[in-house]
Order: C-alpha cells, then structure tokens, then sequence
RNA sequence: GGGCGGAUAGCUCAGUUGGAAGAGCGCUGCCCUUACAAGGCAGAGGUCACAGGUUCAAUCCCUGUUCCGCCUACCA
C-alpha cells in the first residue's frame, strides 16, 4: 500500500541530504544565457570566506532562494550568483590571532609568507559556508562561485582603479582619517561605530602670555591631547572674549605660546566656557580649524595611539622635561589620568564635570578609533555620488521598504571622499609604483618595514606593473605596500562575478541584476557604492530592486553574539527542526521595518507544520487507491469547489505577496490555507466519500485531492524546499523534479463564490453545535441528536444540502428544520445571526455551564444591539453616512434583535429545567 | 542635535480606499475519534501607549507628550 511509504512523523535529515545532493547533481541551478525565459539575477552579498553561516545569513539567503525558487518556476532564466568575499582587515585579524597562538606574528613571517599562511587558511576553511549553504537548500548556480581576489576580479579592481585614477576620481593626499590602533590601519568614516558613553569634562586655565594671572578657560573632554594644542579659538562675536583674539596664552605643562583665534564655525557661544583648546593633528574639527588659522599641526600620538617618546615629545611640543618623560609611551586612557594629575598640580584644572558624549570604535575590533594625520588613497565621491542619487530618486532603482529611501539620500547628499587605503596585507594591493631612485630613497617604517612615501612622489599607476621608471629609466620600482578597502571589490561585485571587463554574455543577460536582498547594515558599505560604481563603469543601475530585510536578534531583542552567548546557530536549530521550518519560520518573520526576535519556540512550531503537511500527504495517499476522474469544476462536490476556489485566493495571495517581497504575508496566507482550511476542513469534509467504497463521487475526489495537493505542494516549495519536494516525488505528478515544474496560476474555473458562502455556512453551524457539545459536556465521541434551521429561507435550504456534512462533522444525527418546530422541551438553543441549533438535553447534564454561556451572550448581543441602534439614532450619522452603511447597521439591529430574542427563550427554558 | 521606525491579547507580531479587533505561541476545559498528541474540538484573554483635534464615525488621518529601538552628527 503507497501509504506505507512514508512515516507517521516527518523526518527532515535524510529527505534534505538526498535532495540537496540530487538537485545539484542534477544541474536543475545551473544558468545559461543561451536558456528561454526573461533573465531573473540575483547576486549574493558574498560572506566571508572564512566564516560560517549565522542567523542573519540564513535569514538573507532564504528569501533570495525563495525569490529564485519561484522566479525559476514561472520560466525566468534564472541566475543566482555565489561567492565569498576576502573581507580584508576581519580575515587579516583571524590570521593574525591564529599566529599569536604559535608565538608568531605577522612581522616575523612578512609580508610574502603572511599573505601565502591567509590563502592557506582560505583554502581550508573556505567552503565551510558554501557546503552549509548548500545544506540550507540554496538553489545558487554553484558552478559559477566567485571570490572576490579571485584572477578575474581582482583584474576588475585594478581596472577601475586606474580608469578612476585616470579620471581623476582618485587621488593620494594627507588628511586626518580614523586609525584603529589595533588594526594599525586607517578606516573609512562608516567603518567607525559609534557609542555614546559617560565622559568627562574637564576646564582647563589657560593663562595668557602677558599676564599670568589672568586665565583663559578651556573645556575639553580629551585633555590628554593638550600637549597637542596650537591655539585656542573663541567666538569673534563673544563680548567676554573678543578683546584677547591676536594675544597669546601659555599652553600648561609646555614653554610654548599659542594664539588665541576668533573662529565662528568651531565655537559655540553656549557650550562650556566659549573657548575651545585647538588640537589640529588629532581632532577634525581642530584639523579643519587649523587649515582655517593656518595652524601648525603637532602630533603627540604613534601608531599605536600612545604618547611618542620623551625626545620626541618634548621636542615637538616644548613640553616640560619631567612632563615628557611622565607621558611618553602612555596609552590613552593613562595618558588622560596622568595629565589630570600633572594639570591639577600645576594650578591648571580648574574644574571637572560629567559629560555625555560619543566615543568612535573600530567595526572590526570594537578599538577606540584615534583621528590619525596621515597619506592615504581616496576616491573623489561626489561625482560618482550625484548619478547613484538620480537613479533612486528617477525610480530607476527602487529601495524596499520605501522608508529607507530618505537615509539613502540624505547620506549620499552629505557623502565625503572615500578613504580606500588600507595599511594591511591581505586585500588587493594598491597598483601604483613608486621610483625610489628619482625620490632619493625612502624612510621604512618600524613596525613592518613598509616604505614611507612622501606626498610629493608621483604615483606610477597603472593595471601591471612598469617595465621601469619613465623618468630614470631604473627597473627597481617600489609598489605601493597598502591595500584596497574590501568594499572596493565589493562595489564591483554586481558586473565583476560577471565577467567584466570583458564583454560577455553573462553580462548582456544577466545586468542588470533584478534585485538586491540584504540588510540594512551595510546599505552604506555595500549598495551605495555598487550603484555608483554599476552607473560609471556599466552606464547602468546594478540592480533594479533593493529588498532590505531586518536583523535577527535573539528571543528579548538583543542583538545576537557570541560573548553573550546568546546565538542561535543555524545550522543546530536545522539539525533540530529541520531546514524548511527554519526557513519557513524567517519568511514568516520578516516583516519590513521590525526586527525579527527569534525564538526556538517559533521554529518548533513551523517544525509542527511541516509535519502536519506530510500528514495530509500520507492521509491522501492512503485514499488513493481507485480510479480517478476529472469533472469540470463546477459538476464537483461541495468540499471540492469550496477547496479549488481557496486553493485559487491562495495562489492569487501567495504570488502578489511574493511580487511585493511581503514575504510574511505569503508564509501566512499558505500556512492558514494549508493548516486551517485544507487539513481541518477539506480532509475532513471528504472522509466519507473517501472511505465509502465505490461511492459515486470518489473518482471525482480523489482527482481533487491529487490536484490540490500537488498544486499546493508547487505553492509551498519555494518557502520548503525538501519536504514539498518528497511528497510531490510521492504522490502522483508529471515531471522529474518539482524545482522545475511551473509555479501554479489560478485556473479560471476554480474561484465559486457560491460555494464558499455556502460554505462558510457550514463552518457556522458546525462551529456552534461543537460549541453545544462542549455546553452539555457531551464527549466528543458521543453520537448526538441536534436540529438546526435558519431565519432566511435561502439558507435554510442550503442547510438541507450540508446535512449529510453536518452530522458526518458533528458526529450525529442532523435534522434540518425551521425553529419554531423543534420541541420546545429538553433543548439547548444557541443561535447566532438567525442561525439556530438545538441539541437535546439528556437526563443527568449540568446545565449551568449552558445557562451561563446564555446569560453572558444575551449581554453581549444586547450591549451590540443597543451601540448600533444607538448610532441610527444619531441624525448626523443616518444624515450623513453612506446609505449602504446605513442598511447594513439597519439589518445588523434587526438580525442581533431577532437573536436576542431567541437566546432569551432559550435560556428562559433551561432555568425551568434546571428548576424541575 | 537631526532623521526614521515602533508602542495592538500574557509573549512575538499582522492589520490602508476610516464603518462590527486578527494570527502564532502560551493558558484553561474536554478528547489517544484509524493522516497527524509535533494532534483534534471548544474557550478565556484587548478603554489598539497618553492627551487633544478632524469626522456622522478613528487602532487607522492631523498635532503634541511619554517610553523603547535604529540610523546619523564636528557641539569642544
């Protein structure tokens, strides 16, 4: 018997590892330009290569697969591209730690052998994502992988880097910019997060030159910064403070004068004292001031954010000798308490106050960031910038939801130069050459011997390196030791896994992509930048969608890590419940704008889902032994007409959700169809005729059941992969493999209005002699004699039709008649919106529960009635409000009157009995 | 400081042409009824954050307030 092929209870393990295997082996993923259909793209946001797959990426590679998975089945040519990313300085990291662990360092091996040991890494541990995301069901075109240093891409880096470079797009320069002193390595500005802490504000007396005893009063929450100072700056409009602009104070702990500066765009006449301490090498706003007033620029600071030496110290800041030698070699955080200590000894700290304020730290490893003077790559981002804002505000790109469209904006209005160098090793090294013998030789660095190349060098730059120098002709040229932000090849990521800068197919068909899903986290890092880069090297958008979904955080709402140990790995809850509940419990999840606090408890559920699915299917394979017959639909029993017509809202539902990216809203919509209204009603309606054998309309059911189930299995599939896949191998089905088959449209015969009123009829009543049942605790399993009939004649009719439905589902005998001929004796009545039944009262039933439940329904029905007669009393209301409106508040007094009334007589009935 | 989002059942969340408040989980009661106890049936539980306004009518539109998130920012 077929129903001996599956198992009582769905086990996910075996059925997701033989699929996922037969899917690729079967090629079902692979793309091609040359297939039919309107091209459908989508490339990943590639992970780190050697990381593994979290929450966030199974949440984010979910919806793409759905996406892919149905856009497949409606006939797209379909591409989703993979890859991994080489995540530079995040990578460089992890190496470095592993090295740590040997007592070595990066240093120790250099550049070459450290560069050789990060590939050796990538080589072991790069395809622990790629074989997880394969177990999570991603239908990727495997064959066509991509990782960002790759030949090909990393040809595409130095591509566009010398077209912009050419274009003027990219230059070297001396600026300030945010140095991790971990990573020892300058960071873009949106590399650097930022977290509000409890500071200090501390007022420091600065005095002036000409007469000591007169104070200039500082306020600065980094005073271990003031060796640093090259002025001070006060309001030019300040009465208090005008006068001393031109004169000079005498910086605390130093025999150095500074000029006290009018600066209207540095100070704020409310904040602190109104005089501001000026610290050009280590601040951007005192960079920009100092830029402004012509300032020298001292730095007190080293690579590693400690205070330089005692020799260097005190020569670039005339600090005092003991003053030197107390702060050299200092981090930070000492520096800052020793300084108050020294300031506070010398008279200078007039005061200390508690102060908020936001503290920059590094994205990769949580460093407090140090604004850093140094020579760095940028690119030019305002003319890559105005077309990016174009092509979203012209609708050419759309962002999903809408509501991030305005940080979009705002931020690429407000966009600065981008700072794409790198001082690391692991990424794609800057293709610009230095002559060193033209230059007179260059300065090495301490720390990792890389050369210090002044910003007067003029760059060679070109994709491959120089036969020799243009200018002297020497062949020993020295390349640039920094590398390129991961983001840059990123931002190709779109045209480069493509194939560009060669012209091929895959480019013709497949860019641009269709759409972007990702989270909003790296919007800026990530999206921004693809669509500049996409609009200049393309001339075109690289994505016509951007789908932004939300951040998985635990069951309270923290955010998921692995200090707080409050991860939920996927791969462990897929183990547990399996893949397809997973999956199925982030789609339902994912509304747009609100994150997704995941519980265990949720995805336990889904797993109950999927099981309750494979039941319907062993049910129906256990019923299908038996001809089949297809009967158009409208010469079809009651059940099946009332099923196809849901089974077309669903499909209609399900495909205009999908076309919205209301992912949640398509999860809901197939699990209240499938659950609620295929599994508790449809299967149940259809027993009889299923298990009556040679019944007259078992042909036509079994066809109906066949029909609707393999049509709801093509429904669900893109959201459950496995298990729509084992069961539509089970039961009857044209095709290999349901991943290829057509996603189901509604046929045009199958909506019928009529049944499903009909229907929902039937729900009425059986819901309210179940209610009955319960009234006079009947056991479910007792057959039970019971009257129902309707106000309305038309129903009542229709009550007649449903009665063989009404006894097989209330497990008793139905006897349809009008209500006032049922035996006024020994019967509860309970009726709603001129629907009444009546379930007779044995012998020894407690009747309280029933009198109660009367009781409380006559009030309510009675509160109801005298709301909405209340409102057509009101002549504003019936004045003005749409008559329609009005007619139906006009028949709801009528019904809810009708039923009061009955509901009395009943109850009035019950209390005599229970009286006698 | 600016901007955005949220506040609906015990919990997590849906809910648009304004016109009788929904789901899942949890809870209570009865049932191992031959697809499924990972289940069935029935139920309890909401002045839709607060205060105003517009309207015949507001969870929904407008204004303000409070609380919570996020993004962003140079207030030393």
């Amino acid at each position: 018997m077929a129903a001996l092929q599956l198992d009582k209870a769905y086990d996910p393990k075996a059925v997701e590892t033989r699929w996922s295997r037969e899917w690729l082996s079967r090629g079902y993923f692979h793309a091609s330009p040359e297939q039919p259909g309107q091209p459908y793209s989508i490339v990943i946001p590639p992970p780190n290569v050697t990381g593994s797959l979290h929450v966030g990426h199974a949440l984010n590679h979910s919806l793409q697969d759905i996406l892919i998975r149905w856009r497949r089945m409606q006939g797209r040519n379909t591409l989703w591209l993979p890859g991994t990313d080489h995540a530079g300085i995040a990578t460089q990291n992890v190496v470095e730690k592993q090295l740590m662990a040997d007592g070595l360092s990066r240093e120790s091996l250099g550049r070459e052998r450290f560069v050789d040991r990060v590939w050796q890494w990538k080589s072991t541990s790069g395809n622990t994502i790629v074989n997880q995301q394969k177990q999570l069901g991603e239908s990727c075109d495997w064959d066509r992988l991509r990782f960002t240093m790759d030949e090909g891409l990393s040809k595409a880096v130095l591509e566009v880097f010398v077209r912009l470079y050419e274009d003027g797009l990219i230059y070297r320069g001396e600026r300030l910019i945010n140095w991790c002193p971990r990573c020892l390595t300058a960071l873009s500005d949106i590399e650097v997060e930022h977290e509000d802490v409890k500071g200090k504000l501390y007022y420091l007396c600065y005095p002036l030159a000409d007469d000591p005893n007169t104070s200039l009063i500082v306020a600065t929450t980094r005073p271990e910064t003031m060796l640093g100072d090259t002025a001070v700056a006060v309001h030019p409009d300040d009465p208090r403070y005008r006068h001393l602009i031109g004169k000079k104070v005498r910086l605390p702990l130093t025999t150095r004068d500074i000029p006290i500066v009018g600066d209207s765009i540095l100070v704020d006449l409310e904040f602190g004292t109104g005089a501001v301490k000026i610290t050009p090498a280590h601040d951007f706003n005192d960079f920009e001031a100092g830029e402004r007033h012509k300032l020298n620029r001292i730095r007190i600071l080293d690579t590693y954010a400690k205070m330089r030496n005692e020799t260097e110290l005190g020569l670039a800041t005339k600090a005092l000798p003991d003053i030197a030698r107390a702060l050299a070699g200092l981090p930070t955080q000492k520096t800052r308490t020793k300084i108050e200590q020294l300031l506070s000894e010398h008279g200078a700290l007039k005061n200390v106050e508690d102060h908020k304020m936001a503290l920059g730290k590094c994205y990769r490893c949580k460093t407090v960031v140090e604004p850093y003077l140094s020579i760095q790559w940028f690119v030019k981002i305002k003319p890559l910038a105005e077309p990016a804002i174009e092509a979203v505000e012209d609708g050419r790109i759309r962002i999903i939801p809408n509501s991030w469209t305005n940080n979009y904006m705002g931020w690429m209005r407000d966009i600065k130069d981008w700072c794409i160098s790198r001082q690391i090793w692991w990424g794609h090294q800057i293709p610009a050459w230095y002559c060193e013998q033209c230059n007179g030789g260059f300065l090495r660095s301490t720390h990792d011997n890389r050369p210090l190349i002044d910003l007067d060098v003029k760059p060679i730059v070109a994709k491959s390196k120089p036969e020799k120098c243009p200018q002297c002709g020497t062949i020993d040229l020295t390349q640039d030791p920094d590398v390129l932000d991961t983001w840059f090849s990123s931002a190709l990521w779109p045209f480069s896994t493509l194939g560009w800068p060669e012209r091929t197919p895959e480019l013709k068909t497949y860019y641009p992509t269709s759409v972007l899903v990702t989270g909003l986290d790296i919007l800026f890092f990530w999206v921004a930048r693809m669509i500049m880069m996409g609009l200049k090297f393309m001339g075109d958008v690289p994505f016509k969608d951007v789908y932004i979904h939300a951040l998985v955080r635990d069951a309270e709402g923290q955010k998921m890590s692995k200090s707080k140990g409050n991860v939920i790995d996927p791969l462990h809850v897929m183990n547990q419940f399996g893949t397809d509940a997973l999956r199925f419990t982030l789609a339902s999840m994912a509304s747009p704008g609100r994150d997704i606090k995941l519980a265990e408890e949720r995805i336990e559920g889904y797993r109950n889902f999927a099981n309750k699915i494979w039941n319907a299917a062993r049910f129906a394979l256990m019923y299908l032994d038996g001809p089949r017959t297809v009967l158009p639909p409208v010469q079809r029993t009651l059940p099946d007409r009332w099923i196809l017509s849901r089974l077309a809202h669903t499909i209609r539902t399900v495909t205009a959700e999908l076309e919205s990216y209301r992912f949640d809203r398509a999860a809901t919509v197939l699990y209240q169809f499938i659950w609620h209204e295929y599994c508790d009603w449809y299967l149940e309606l259809i027993k009889p005729v299923l298990q009556t054998p040679e019944h007259p309309d078992g042909g036509s059911t079994r066809h109906t059941l066949v029909e609707t189930l393999e049509t709801t299995m093509r429904l669900l599939h893109p959201f459950m992969p496995f298990i729509t896949e084992e069961i539509w191998q089970t039961i009857p089905h044209h095709g290999d493999s349901i991943v290829v088959q057509n996603y189901p449209i509604p046929d045009q015969a199958w909506p019928a209005p009529d049944a499903e009123q009909h229907f929902s009829l039937l729900e009425q009543t059986v819901g309210l002699v179940r209610t009955g049942r319960v009234l006079l605790n009947y056991p479910p399993g007792q057959q039970i004699p019971f009257h129902v009939g309707h106000d309305d004649l038309n129903r009542q009719n229709q009550l007649h039709q449903l009665q063989r439905h009404l006894a097989h589902l209330n497990r008793g005998t139905a006897e349809v008649s009008p209500p006032r001929d049922w035996p006024s004796e020994r019967l509860l009545r309970l009726v709603t919106e001129g629907l009444s039944v009546g379930i007779a009262v044995v012998e020894d039933v407690d009747l309280k529960k029933a009198i109660e439940r009367l009781t409380r329904q006559i009030a309510e029905t009675d509160k109801e009635l005298q709301r909405v007669d209340g409102k057509l009393k009101n002549v504003e209301f019936v004045s003005k409000a749409p008559p329609e409106v009005i007619a139906e508040h006009q028949e709801r007094v009528q019904t809810l009157s009708r039923d009061c009334a009955l509901l009395a007589h009943s109850e009035q009935q019950l209390r005599a009995m229970l009286a006698a």
